[in-house]
DNA sequence: GAAATAGTGTCTCTTAGACACTATTTC
DNA sequence: GAAATAGTGTCTAAGAGACACTATTTC
């Protein structure tokens, strides 16, 4: 049922990989971290990715292999799901795991190193494990966003609340409703504000914003089914 | 930082297991299935396991353990993620893959074989790592409840809207108002009446209905913040 | 003053939940 | 008729979205 690559070896047991999406917000796009792959590849990009080595856990491999391409520890790291479809991956293994690392705009835009941005709307062929593992860290991300504050790790420190909104937009793939999106961020205390305000060209300056969960209410919306 | 056992061979490359994690209501409780362990183990219950096969994709393998446990195929099998955490696994290697099945009330009821049910909610001592899987898939699910039709893999073909109630209060852990419930479920065209009714013991007797989506309203909420 | 951006007040419509009711069965 | 379960009508309150407005900046 599942296509099966031809030059996979039977007997040889490869490690499984570990794997890591990065992604950053940048204008109206999601980007993603792509190494460059070796000179032999059928690609010429690929997720940054490791052998998991046999006396390290999984999340030591993906912490280590992000702090290794972004020269930095990174703000979330976090397993989504593995993958082991039999398509082709570079390490020539079965099974590969993906991780998520969340970085934000301004970290992103001066990051310099080996790897370079990429919008996951326009992405170059990868290796087709690691296509399927992009998209499936991408879904399972926009799935997750009401689930927890996940948006304020593609944010720095201290924000608006258009950028805000801009990342929710950003992943939700709409546009959202300013007075209403402000409601609900006030009637869910997640932020506060700080004393400062920045001015950014012409319009009147905005205040800037922190990231201070307060309580949690109750959040007890009715079932809602399946999309 | 996480918890390594002493015994783990650190050069032997041990293949990933494959375990799933099979669920089924009964009554008030969700039910999970467990394999008795050998006699030798630390435990004397366990999830259904197996090595991951050099020449499988991984759902491959996971369709069959399911289908070797409960000798037939199954509703649904669903990758959740996978566990490599240093905690201690049957196998002996440091890499497990969770998958999920779930089975409807009556095939659970009518189920004979090694296996048994246990309630999620009072479980004997598993291996560390499968508690860990256990636990984790749950929670996944129960997050997952409002993104697909989750709730109908627990169901039989046909079932009245109060067992359809019972399954969702089941997995979110509280009481539902049914008046909503109805309301919410004729919104979002998922279920169409059969012309069968259902009498059991004192009381009107109750419709049956069958999952039958209808249409995808754009359900189209505000953003809800992070619970 | 014009243009641009930030931020708010009010209205409407949808819907979750409470409450109370009707309907149909067994005993 | 009593008890039990199924199913519905109406009211209220919360909140999402539309619209229009005010506020503060640069040019």
């Amino acid at each position: 049922m599942s296509p099966r690559t031809a030059h996979t070896r039977p007997s040889a047991r490869v490690a499984p990989s570990i794997d890591v999406v990065i992604l950053a917000p940048s204008g109206r796009s999601l980007m993603v971290l792509l190494e460059r792959a070796p000179a032999k590849s059928r690609e010429r990009w690929q997720l940054p990715w490791r052998p998991l080595k046999p006396d390290e856990t999984i999340d030591e491999g993906a912490a280590k292999l992000a702090r290794k391409t972004l020269g930095r520890t990174s703000t979330l790291v976090e397993q989504v799901a593995a993958f082991g479809d039999g398509k082709r991956h570079p390490s020539g293994g079965e099974l590969s795991v993906a991780f998520l690392a969340l970085i934000d705009a301004e970290t992103g835009e001066a990051f310099e190193g080996e790897a370079s941005w990429h919008a996951v709307d326009d992405l170059p062929p990868l290796p087709p494990r690691q296509r399927g593992m992009l998209e499936g860290v991408v879904a399972s991300l926009r799935a997750r966003l009401d689930q927890g504050p996940i948006a304020f790790h593609l944010l720095p420190q201290t924000f608006t609340l258009t950028q805000l909104q801009a990342i929710y937009e950003l992943l939700l793939g709409r546009r959202l409703h300013k007075a209403s999106f402000r409601r609900s961020l006030h009637a869910a205390w997640l932020v506060e504000p700080t004393d400062e305000w920045r001015t950014e060209g012409r319009g009147r300056p905005a205040q800037l914003f922190r990231y201070a969960p307060k309580k949690r209410r109750g959040g007890r919306r009715g079932v809602r089914f399946g999309v």
